[in-house]
Parts: structure tokens; C-alpha cells; sequence
DNA sequence: GAATCTCTTGTTTTT
DNA sequence: CAAGAGATTC
């Protein structure tokens, strides 16, 4: 292959980009710049020009998806299969690490991956045991504090107690929290990284051998590093050496830094420079910065809206989009009466560009949080048009699944306490309260894990009879599923599907004849095509590890772990966002923060409401920084676009069962007006009377009670809850009904949904 | 010990 | 509206 088809589609700047000679270099790269495109390029231009091996580069990314799409890419500009890189995301490369390593990270051998969901119940857990009060200080909290402390690299022990006084008990949980995991062979996401460190750091032998490994490190989204994460690549770059070879290339956008609230720092992109350059007995350049500027993705009016909304952030490093592109159709903005009637114009838009020749999978329906799909997916099943929701309650999240998951955790690991705790009633086999209690006590007297303990305590006969009898039976049944190495000879279908017969999951889910409970067991059976899938295609790092690892002696065989643990730690990872419909023609509906990274012809972005989007809790914060990001969001919202944006916000949204009256987000006042075009449909049945209590906004006006004209606008002490209205010139009546709004101002509604 | 009821309470974003 | 906790009843 010649070099030009790896420099021609590029421009000048991402031609530098691509064949920088400096060690380190990093790529400010505006929305729809050719992020990717420049990494991408980047990887083959190390490995075509420079004749660099492709399994000497490692590859970081954020999210699956983007490791998955920038593998394939590599692969397709290559036409070669790659399978010995290491491209992954920071948790996949961390776990991949730690399995390899397990006896050198101090781990079990067999340890699993916990979710957040888990780690909650164990901090509840430990709460319970040392006698914190729940109700005052909530576990979400302290699971907070454990995993921002992870997130910046401290252990407990590393705590200054002296800052604690009078929260001592915080310390005290998360130093216990952190034996029980160690005990029970469990890992956080937070400890994935922070494990993954502490192996540099203590294995000098290991660090060793991946600095010597590695000559290119590339990594994506680098504004959305941790403290943790960027301490882990820094110390592999070979920064604590006087001289290293390794070369480091990073990507990333301030203005799109979305994390914030996972420990990422901005702060990372302005420390690259003087960070990784200790090495410098520069025969060449060693570090620069390149800025990539013009945006081949959105039209001019598109691109100008989001350059006027991010304006409003302080403290950016500066870039200023421009495009070569026409200015395109103006943005249109649509206040709906309610989410119902949000759902209703934009399946109304998206029908029109279908009619017009558009295709579904260019759509994008985008919102602040999960919950606003379901409105959009009401309606489009209404109106049979295909959709596909990415995020929100994930495969391997539902309940169902993951009490088969944890019988399967047992199986292979008897220590796992999460597991136990989760599945040792489920279905219900006569263990109640009383007993668990007995058993957790003892365990944690003794420091044992409840597995041993439960087997102890029957042992000793320190159980009642009945309770002892209900309790054999359990462990009778997981010792029967085993799962460890021994089980070998069966197929992990096959051991899956065994463990979900016996376990009796299906019948305990689907005992009542609902949708739901059907869908449940659905589930189940689907889990099993899952482990297979998995089974055939396998870890595309794994090779990569593998080979990495055949001439550090005598650790190969420690590479191969328990094909199940594997399995489970893919469940736990992944998540898994559904592949089979992957390439169905489709609209797309994500949040936002899913939404980064992609681009679509046709983008509604949803529910810009104050309160909903910038979120009530961003709004709070008055020192700002928690708005920026918020605005920051916003700007990846509308840099999503290609041709066309609609931005919506409704009146009245259903929030926990209540009517919500809101004000238009503030972010959409600082769209300029002349890039927009306000649409209000008034050709449907709906009408929409709302005034304040203080008759703030709207003044109030004499109207003889029980009659309204369309239009019209009304205060509450005329027309109490209620009150039967009849709507002028419609023939319609509608009861009123009294709402409030984020602040607490008292709303008359009435729209379609009080007709009578 | 299990099932059912009532009550409170809490709600972003993801690996 | 939903999940979770706590109380009540079987």
C-alpha cells in the first residue's frame, strides 16, 4: 500500500497530525474535525511508514463501541485483520492486565467484576454491620466517596484521618469495604483502574515488560481521563525514567469533556505538555500541539449555534470551528405543550424526511436522561416507524439476568459474597432474615467469607433444623452447578444453560402470566445465545495478551483464566448494547452522553427544559462549574448534527406521576435568534392556559369564570382545581388542574389530557 | 419465613 | 411512577 492513500483524505493540519515526528503530541481536535479519522490514519501510518509492529501500539479508548469502531476502521484501511493489537478501553485494558497478572496484583484468581449496583449493596451491608444509620447518611454517598477516592488514586489508608472529624464512619466503611473486596475476590470498576496502577508501581518486572512491549501509546476522548487514568499512562510512557522511547499521541476536546462527575479533569489536556516530556534528551522534537479547526460534519448554521452556546464557558482553550460548507436550513426550535406532544412533532418530522427519501438509521432522537425515551417510543410504535434505544437498562443490568449471573458467580467462585447475597433466597427456598443475619454475623467475626460460613455453621449445628435443611439445599444446588476448572468438559452454553434449569430462575420470573414476566424468561433463554455468541468470537484482546506475553517467562499459562470468569467479566463490561439489530435501519435513541463520538443527518435533541436540561442538580451549583459542563453537553448535543436540528422543550412534562411546568432552557436563548425558526403547531386539538401565582410571566385579564378563550391567559383564583372550563370556539370542556413547576410556582394546566 | 400492604422517598449522565 | 423499607397478616 502507498503512502498516499493514508495522507490524501487528509487535510493540511491532520496531515501533521497524522505524521508527527514529535515523542508526544497532542491533537485538539474540534467536534466533527476527523478525530478518529487522524487516529486512525495515525495507526497506519505508524505501521506502513514506519514500519512499527502493529502489536507494539495500544490504543485507548472510552466507551466499547469506540474501541470496536476504531479496530474495525484500522482493519478496513489496512484490509488486513489486526487481531494482536491492544485496542480497548481503559477498563478492558486494566482488566485484561489484572487477570494476566492476577498473583502480582494481589488478587484472586478467579475475581469478578462488580457493578455499581453490587457495590452499593455491600456498602449497605457493612452500614448495617457497624450500625451507620442508613436514613442519615444514604449509602449512595458513601458509595460516592469510595469511588472518588479510587478515582483520584487514594486508598484508605491513604486518608488523612484528621479530615474525617466527626465522618470518621466514612473511612471506617471504605477501609472495610475494601477487605471484604479483597476477601471475596471482588473489583469495582474504580479498582480495575486503580489495581491496574498500583501494578506499575509494585511489579517493577511488569512494568517493565510493557514499557519494553510498547513503543506508541494513542488515546481517544483525552479530556474524559481520571486522575487514575492518566496516572496509569503516564507511568507506562516511561515518565519515571530519564529516557524512554515510548511515544505518546493524544486526542481530545476540551469544549467536549462531559465526565466531570467520574473524575475526569479537564485540567489533563493542559498538563500533557509539561507531563510527558521528562524525557528529554530530545534528538527530536518532543512535544507539540496541533489543532484541528475545520469541521467537515455540520452545516454553517448548525456549526455557529454551537460555537455561540459554548462561547458562554469560561476558562476554554480556545478553538474556533469553521466550515467550507453552506449555511444550511435554519434550526428549528418547537415548544411542545407536553412530552406527549414533543413525541408527537418529532415522529411527525422524522415521517416527513422518510417520505422524502431520508433513511431511519440517519435519525437521532437525543435527551439529558434515559427515562425521556419512553414518550418518543410510545409514539413511534404508534406510527410503526423502527427504533432502537442505546443505553438505559442494558442487557446484562435487567434483574433477571443478573441473578443468573450470580448463580453463575457462585459457581465459579464460592467466595463472591455479592453473589451470595443476591441469589441465596432467590427463588425463595425458606432462608429468611433471621438466618442470613446469623450467617453475616458470624462471618464477619470470624472474617470469612458467608459461603464457608454458612457451610461452618451447619457443620457445628448452630442452626435451627429447618433453617440448616433450607440452607444444604443451597449449597447442594451451586456445588452441583460448579463451575471452576473441573466443568472444562461442558461447553459454557451448556454449563449456562444448566445452571438456569436448575436454578429454577425461569419459573421464579415468570410465575405470574404478564408481558413483563414473559419477557423475563425471554431473557433468560436470550443469556444463553449471549454466552454462545461470546464463545465463538471470543476477546480480540486476549490474543493480543497472549502474544505479549510469550517471552515473559513462565507467566503464559497464567493468561489463560477460567473461560467463565471471562465470560463474566464481558457481561460486566460490556454491559451488552444488543448486536444482532445492530445494522437494522433504525431510528436512534441515546442520551446524550452515549451520543458522543457519532453523527446523523437528522438530530432532534429533546426536552431543553431548566431543571431537565441543564439538570436541576447542575443548576444549584452556583459556582458555575457543574453548568459548563452541563452547556458542554449541550454543545455535543448539536455538533451531532449534519443537515438538520430540531431542538424541543415542553411546557408541561409527567415527572414522578406529576405534572411539571417548565421554563425553555437557558441554553436555547443563547442560540442567536437568526440562526433559528420558532415552529408552533396549531393545527391540533390541544390548547395550553398557564400563569403563575404571581402572574409571573403573564399578566392576568378579566375573563368571566368558566370561559376561556384560546389563548387566553389565566390565574389560579379564578379557576381553582377543578373548576369545568369551557374552551372558546372549540365546542371542547376541560376540568383545570393545578401543577408546579421546579421552583415551586403554582401553574393552572389544561390541555388535551383534562378535555372532557 | 413468606406474601401483601402501606408509606416514604428519591430521581443525570457510564465504565 | 417506581423501588425500597417497614409493618401486618397468613
Amino acid at each position: 500500500m502507498d503512502i498516499s492513500q493514508i495522507l490524501d483524505p487528509l487535510n493540511k493540519a491532520q496531515r501533521r497530525a497524522v505524521c508527527s515526528e514529535a515523542q508526544n503530541t497532542l491533537v485538539l481536535a474540534g467536534a466533527g474535525s476527523g478525530k478518529t479519522r487522524v487516529l486512525v490514519h495515525r495507526i497506519a501510518w505508524l505501521v506502513q511508514v514506519e514500519n512499527v509492529s502493529p502489536y507494539s501500539i495500544m490504543a485507548v479508548t472510552f466507551t466499547n463501541k469506540a474501541a470496536g469502531e476504531m479496530r474495525f476502521r484500522i482493519e478496513s484501511l489496512l484490509k488486513t485483520p489486526l487481531r494482536n493489537m491492544w485496542v480497548g478501553t481503559f477498563h478492558g485494558l486494566a482488566h485484561r492486565l489484572l487477570r494476566a497478572h492476577w498473583m502480582d496484583a494481589g488478587l484472586l484468581e478467579n475475581f469478578q467484576i462488580i457493578d455499581s449496583d453490587d457495590q452499593r449493596r455491600l456498602v449497605k451491608r457493612i452500614m448495617k454491620e457497624i450500625g451507620i444509620d442508613e436514613k442519615q447518611h444514604p449509602p449512595r454517598e458513601v458509595q460516592w466517596f469510595i469511588n472518588d477516592s479510587k478515582d483520584n488514586g487514594l486508598r484508605a489508608a491513604q486518608l488523612n484521618p484528621r479530615e474525617f472529624r466527626g465522618r470518621e464512619f466514612m473511612l471506617d466503611i471504605y477501609s472495610r469495604y475494601e477487605e471484604l473486596c479483597q476477601r471475596t475476590g471482588l473489583v469495582d470498576f474504580a479498582e480495575l483502574l486503580l489495581r491496574a496502577h498500583e501494578l506499575w508501581l509494585k511489579q517493577a518486572h511488569v512494568l517493565k515488560h510493557y514499557q519494553q512491549h510498547f513503543s506508541h501509546i494513542l488515546v481517544d476522548e483525552f479530556q474524559d481521563t481520571n486522575t487514575i487514568q492518566y496516572a496509569w499512562l503516564k507511568v507506562l510512557s516511561g515518565n519515571n525514567l530519564p529516557q524512554t522511547n515510548m511515544s505518546s499521541f493524544v486526542v481530545g476536546d476540551d469544549d467536549q469533556s462531559i465526565y466531570g462527575w467520574r473524575g475526569a479533569k479537564i485540567q489533563h489536556i493542559r498538563d500533557f505538555n509539561s507531563d510527558f516530556n521528562a524525557s528529554a534528551a530530545a534528538e527530536k522534537e518532543v512535544s507539540t500541539i496541533i489543532k484541528l479547526e475545520q469541521n467537515y460534519r455540520s452545516t454553517g448554521n448548525i456549526l455557529q449555534a454551537a460555537n455561540a452556546v459554548i462561547a458562554n464557558n469560561s476558562d476554554r482553550l480556545g478553538k474556533e470551528l469553521w466550515t467550507a460548507d453552506s449555511e444550511g436550513e435554519r434550526l428549528q426550535i418547537y415548544q411542545a405543550f407536553n412530552e406527549i406532544d414533543e413525541a408527537a412533532y418529532v415522529a411527525g418530522q422524522i415521517e416527513k424526511w422518510i417520505d422524502n427519501g431520508g433513511k431511519r438509521s440517519d435519525i437521532a432522537i437525543l435527551y439529558r436522561s434515559n427515562a425521556q425515551s419512553q414518550p418518543h417510543e410510545y409514539e413511534l410504535v404508534k406510527r410503526g416507524i423502527p427504533y432502537r434505544v442505546y443505553g438505559g437498562l442494558r442487557f446484562y443490568d435487567r434483574a433477571e439476568i443478573k441473578d443468573a449471573l450470580a448463580y453463575i458467580r457462585l459457581a465459579t467462585n464460592r467466595q463472591d459474597d455479592a453473589a451470595f447475597e443476591r441469589i441465596v433466597n432467590t427463588p425463595t427456598r425458606g432462608i429468611g432474615q433471621r438466618t442470613l443475619e446469623i450467617i453475616r454475623d458470624t462471618a464477619k467475626s470470624n472474617q470469612d467469607n458467608l459461603w464457608q460460613t454458612a457451610n461452618t455453621l451447619i457443620e457445628n449445628k448452630q442452626l435451627s433444623a429447618r433453617a440448616a435443611a433450607a440452607l444444604q439445599k443451597f449449597i447442594d444446588l451451586i456445588d452441583e452447578m460448579d463451575c471452576t476448572a473441573e466443568a472444562a468438559e461442558f461447553s459454557l452454553a451448556e454449563q449456562v444453560t444448566h445452571i438456569i434449569e436448575t436454578s429454577l430462575l425461569k419459573e421464579y420470573h415468570g410465575k405470574d402470566n404478564s408481558e413483563r414476566a414473559q419477557a423475563k424468561v425471554e431473557n433468560l433463554g436470550e443469556l444463553i445465545n449471549a454466552v454462545k455468541r461470546f464463545d465463538d468470537e471470543g476477546d480480540p484482546l486476549l490474543d493480543a495478551v497472549k502474544e505479549s506475553l510469550e517471552d515473559m517467562l513462565d507467566k503464559s499459562e497464567e493468561v489463560l483464566s477460567n473461560p467463565m470468569s471471562e465470560f463474566l467479566a464481558h457481561a460486566a463490561l460490556e454491559a451488552g448494547e444488543g448486536q444482532a439489530d445492530e445494522w437494522e435501519e433504525c431510528v436512534q435513541l441515546m442520551s446524550l452522553h452515549s451520543a458522543k463520538g457519532l453523527e446523523f443527518e437528522l438530530v432532534f435533541l429533546s426536552g431543553l427544559e431548566q431543571g431537565l436540561f441543564p439538570h436541576k442538580n447542575a443548576l444549584q451549583d452556583y459556582v458555575g462549574g457543574k453548568l459548563e459542563e452541563e452547556r458542554r453537553l449541550c454543545y455535543v448535543g448539536i455538533t451531532r448534527a449534519r443537515q438538520q436540528l430540531h431542538l424541543t422543550h415542553a411546557e408541561s412534562r409527567t415527572m414522578y406521576g406529576r405534572n411539571e411546568m417548565a421554563y425553555a432552557s437557558q441554553f436555547l436563548t443563547e442560540i442567536p435568534a437568526e440562526l433559528v425558526t420558532q415552529v408552533r403547531a396549531v393545527n391540533n386539538n390541544m390548547s395550553s392556559f398557564h400563569s403563575s401565582e404571581n402572574n409571573k410571566p403573564f399578566s392576568t385579564h378579566d375573563s368571566n369564570e368558566g370561559d376561556i378563550a384560546l389563548g387566553q391567559r389565566v390565574t389560579h383564583k379564578k379557576f381553582g382545581e377543578g373548576t369545568v372550563i369551557d374552551i372558546e370556539g372549540s365546542g371542547a370542556r376541560a376540568r383545570v388542574q393545578v401543577s408546579f413547576d421546579y421552583e415551586g410556582t403554582r401553574w393552572l394546566m389544561l390541555s388535551v389530557a383534562n378535555l372532557i
